[in-house]
DNA sequence: ATTTTATTTAACTTTTCAGTTAAATATATA
DNA sequence: TATATATTTAACTGAAAAGTTAAATAAAAT
């Protein structure tokens, strides 16, 4: 999943909000779409970008799919954001 | 400069390796354009977006125009990113 | 003053992307 | 087994974006 995927996938506010939503606790496709004023089908396609970037997880449940954050790769942006500011791998400041 | 607009700036790859280029020291459109297989208009057009977001500043010295990073702005993204991880604004670990 | 050099803006084309509706798939339930 | 529910996939549309070439602007040099 590379920096491009993650970046691009960031760069929609809807997809944004998804994240968001996701923050406290996993929810259905369905309870997903519920927020947006959008087609179910929109937001599937949104899901499916997340997914693609990793930045989503999902695991059936009977009828449902449910929808977990995995925000561990938002680590590389914060490394590429660290390359360009100059400073190679510090922990501090 | 909305979180939104700098996102959207950084999903390019071209724009991204424009402000890698930008972190050692200031460059002109031109010398930009060069590293670059598209047209310099192109490049400008480029140039303007990462402007818009305000990821650079341009200044005029003579018949060239000079672009430098302004990483600052990066530090929104930060927040934001801090914002889904759930920490409120910790600053260590 | 004219020409050359650096850069941007305008007009246009092509590709990418977010949305739509309708059909397909998967599971649960009557 | 048939039907209802949840979700995705397919086919398409319209708008945004990234590229092109040509014209416009700005400063420098002849």
């Amino acid at each position: 999943m590379s920096l491009q995927q993650t970046l691009r996938a960031l760069s929609d506010p809807v997809r944004r909000e998804i994240l968001m939503l996701l923050k406290e606790k996993c929810l259905s496709a369905g309870e997903i779409a519920a927020h947006f004023p959008i087609s179910g089908a929109a937001v599937s396609k949104h899901l499916s970008t997340l997914k693609e970037a990793d930045l989503v997880r999902d695991t059936r449940e009977g009828k449902f799919i449910y929808y977990e954050l995995n925000a561990s790769v938002l680590e590389e942006i914060l490394l590429w954001m660290h390359d360009l500011k100059g400073d190679s791998h510090e922990k501090m400041e």
